[in-house]
DNA sequence: ATTACTATGTACCGAGTAA
DNA sequence: TTTACTCGGTACATAGTAA
């Protein structure tokens, strides 16, 4: 009996956020004792995993944030699992701070984007505002490559998730990596997208214009 | 770390449905021994979770449907748990085999309708020809009543779970219940409906026509 | 009726190692 | 390198109760 099931059985049961329930009634659907579920909700609580207050007749339970992002990853990789059709998102070009280009510049991640990736990228990177959830939806399920962190005499970098997408610009379709920095500087409705050539030359892309990733 | 996380870890990085991979590799990723990956593993393929082929440079593995199915049951409930709209299936009302009348008119069920439902059902089902992957998706995740099954001198009846869904029909909006015996006897794409009334004279039904339900 | 403590037995995890 | 044994130690589940 892990954590995910005694949420997985709250998220069955909530009705308007809130289940009011025992631990024997619970106990008795997980196929449990009693003292165990008692244990595990006090464990989930501890853990920021559920919020419950503890009254003479039961308790009334909810998921916390923290809960339910774990619950939407699990939720993504299994709408992928069962999904047939194709998902995309779309996303506005927006200007960058010009970090991307100097990360890409170091050796250390150049020779691992070469190795890992098979190709060294263009100097800059592809910012696009999106639908954080949407995008969630199209990495999660889809297999990363993982850039891993280094160190230099003068600091230290960090990882980097690779997600190999599809992206429709302009008409055509072209391949690229979007990459999830391990510390990301930016919040997550901004993705950045790398490729072996770069996306504004190459079509003539300017702030504002809309692209298509398809997973 | 229960089956379930297991499962879901495979599902996330499955490609064509295949996922190959070492247990070293699972381990780290799971943050566990290389042993108990190993042992997991071995449990899951005995109680038929999973296939798997072992070769000397790491594994090949598939989920089977019966964890598809279970995989789909804990994914109807995240679905409901992170949509807001709300869902609805169509279905196509098909005549039934009087069987509906006959059990609705056992006393050892008719005393639990009432008690657990609030009211005693119309001698008779309504049966509606549905889609069963839509249905699922609609039910789970909603709570259930259970009727539990009995016995008589005679015979035992077999348990009967309770789903109180909304019915547009003609349209109007109303409340019913799905039943779904413990113990099914046609397949899972036809669903039966009851109700404190007959939605056949209440309505003027007839074969073919459409309803849709709404969760 | 609840929830949740303590004590005890068991099942699980992982280090070491074989194949 | 693999996977998967054996075997300790420990963490977990439950019975018995308290509150």
């Amino acid at each position: 009996m892990g954590d995910l099931e005694i949420l997985l059985y709250i998220s069955s049961k909530l009705e308007e956020g809130i289940l009011s329930t025992t631990t024997s009634v619970m106990a008795t659907d997980l196929d449990t004792s009693q003292q165990t579920i008692s244990r595990k909700l006090r464990d989930c609580e501890d853990a920021g995993l559920i919020q419950r207050s503890v009254t003479p007749s039961g308790m009334r339970l909810q998921l916390t944030e923290k809960a339910l992002d774990i619950l939407k990853k699990h939720h993504a990789v299994l709408t992928n699992l069962f999904s047939n059709t194709t998902q995309s998102v779309s996303g506005v070009l927006q200007s960058g701070l010009g970090e991307g280009r100097y990360y890409m510049a170091i050796e250390g991640y150049q020779k691992q984007f070469r190795d890992k990736l098979g190709f060294i990228p263009f100097l800059g990177t592809l910012n696009l505002a999106v639908n954080s959830h949407a995008v969630d939806m199209i990495l999660q399920g889809n297999s990363k490559k993982i850039i891993d962190g280094f160190e230099t005499s003068e600091r230290t970098y960090g990882g980097i998730d690779c997600y190999r997408v599809s992206v429709e610009v302009k008409g055509k379709n072209v391949n690229a990596i979007v990459i999830v920095p391990h510390r990301t500087t930016h919040e997550k409705n901004v993705i950045e997208l790398i490729a072996p050539f770069s996306f504004r030359e190459k079509f003539g892309l300017e702030d504002g214009d809309e692209l298509v990733m398809v997973k």
